[in-house]
DNA sequence: GTACTCGTACTGACGAAGACTCATCGGCTC
DNA sequence: GAGCCGATGAGTCTTCGTCAGTACGAGTAC
């Protein structure tokens, strides 16, 4: 059962001999001829007819050298893809980013590292629970992933910036005539919470756990961008990070006042490679201070 | 470049160690770790990354182990196949029919083959050329062949009967009023004729040799279906295997005086193996003797 | 903070199995 | 009989496997 056995019993059938197929293969012909043997031994089926002209598949031996073809080409597909990464960068990167972090950033830095390594792809789970990241970027499914914090902060977790966290409020609301929204005027509002152990709705709780430790939910939902929809219409007020606000609803945002900053952090699997590497080295370069201004219309 | 190389590769990626993989395959660790690490000095590259709590694939790792898998799996179906060939027959048998032979008998045999071995594929190529039929079967592409005469005829040649050739005439024609028809009474008929060097029109030419050295050709054609139909329509007359007439122009269908015959070899490939047997032992049960009589309306 | 234990992967030495080569034999074709 | 084919046996060499021991890091007790 070795991919030498498949190589040699496809070289036999396309040379029509074993010994055509010794030149090919460029091996002395006993050692084909004991191959082949063996593999028929092993398997316990006669793979080719001897004629005394040469050797010949029989109908077993060609259903078997049909999936052998496979067996070969795809591992000659594995070294070569192999090879291809030592020179250049091929495969999959794997990103995990939480709470909307990097919505307005991560595009510009994933385009950058396609134009520089074009056969590498990028995947990105967005919104995991905090559980399941650890669990992913231990496993080292995960390449690189995009926290708030992290308990057991690793050495390579690398503060990127502070994401601000704003409130949305419904159309012709009161407090869109404010700068800033007092976290205490929002006391009895109905909230478009997150799902149950979400990132989000814990930095919600935390934010309100003085003003008011019980809020009215209105609603729980798992994308951001979700919230601020539901908020705009009406079913409640929602906290979400700057960054992740669509456009056109930047009219009915506030920042909120004490500010709520949460770390943006980017954890590096350990083992990092040149795409890691580099994908940490290009968000680096993006700005994450916060530029955009909400102000009254 | 080993299948046990891809196999240790992958055991370690699910095992997530290389102890734990080492106990999955059933060896020690050492020699799991032995072989990645050839693995990867031949291959040049860092397929994982090693961590202190065990092994983690890379992004070029993980891009190796997607084409390693399908090599592995392939591996395995290979020899899944051949195993199930040793008990059952599995595969695609190649058979070829010259001149229409056994256009009533290969049905009847290739169902109860099929019957008996489900698991059995047959592809049937019809009217091979002469030459092309002798090297397909040299090669060993073809495991029987339905032929009339092999001039080298091999120890593996059955005569499994003999075929009658019969004319068949226009619609109207005067012959046809007779029981056989003679062949002087079709000297200057225009002839519906097979391809060149067919063994069809061979055996066409060689019937005429005595009383129409040079007939008319009014067609050529390569199936015995086509110059039956084009034959009814008038377009001239023609010389075919008696089962090869199709449904409904029995009436037009004469046998000749004195009678044409061919006999009807099987030539099974060398190293026949029992579904080659079986075949033939299927097609020996068939009627070979010609029980259709084409009579007068 | 230090020391200890535990788990991890790596290294080297040695034995066993397998692969390769050479020379030779038997069968068949021409 | 010459020439080609595959099969076989003996000898050499590479390779894989195991066992021992080493090194490194994480977690824990004090």
């Amino acid at each position: 059962m070795s991919l030498r056995q498949y190589e040699y019993a496809l070289a036999i059938a396309e040379a029509g001999s074993v010994t055509a197929a010794a030149e090919l293969l460029h091996v002395a012909q006993p050692s084909v001829s004991q191959q082949i043997r063996g593999l028929e031994r092993e398997l316990g089926v006669e793979l080719f007819a001897r004629t005394p002209t040469g050797l010949v598949p029989t109908v077993v031996g060609r259903a078997f050298l049909r999936e052998a073809e496979v067996a070969v080409s795809a591992s000659r597909r594995a070294r070569a893809t192999a090879r291809a990464g030592a020179v250049e960068l091929v495969g999959e990167l794997v990103v995990a980013v939480q709470m909307g972090f990097g919505t307005r950033q991560l595009p510009g830095a994933l385009g950058a590292l396609r134009r520089r390594f074009p056969r590498l792809e990028v995947t990105v789970f967005e919104e995991p629970s905090s559980a399941e990241l650890e669990r992913l970027c231990r496993r080292g499914v995960l390449d690189l992933a995009l926290m708030a914090a992290c308990e057991r902060s690793p050495a390579d977790a690398h503060h990127l910036g502070d994401e601000e966290f704003v409130v949305v409020l419904a159309a012709g609301h009161r407090q869109l005539a404010a700068d800033r929204v007092g976290l205490s005027e929002l006391e009895g509002e109905p909230w478009v919470r997150f799902d149950r152990d979400s990132a989000l709705d814990g930095v919600l709780l935390n934010v309100l756990r003085n003003n008011d430790p019980t809020p009215t939910t209105a609603a729980r939902v798992s994308q951001t961008a979700t919230a601020v929809r539901w908020a705009a219409q009406g079913l409640g007020v929602t906290l979400v990070p700057a960054s992740a606000v669509p456009h056109g609803h930047e009219y009915l945002v506030r920042p909120v006042f004490p500010a709520v900053s949460q770390p943006v952090i980017a954890v590096v699997r350990p083992g990092a490679g040149p795409a890691e590497t580099a994908l940490l080295e290009l968000l680096r370069k993006e700005t994450w201070t916060e530029s955009a201004s909400f102000s009254p219309a």
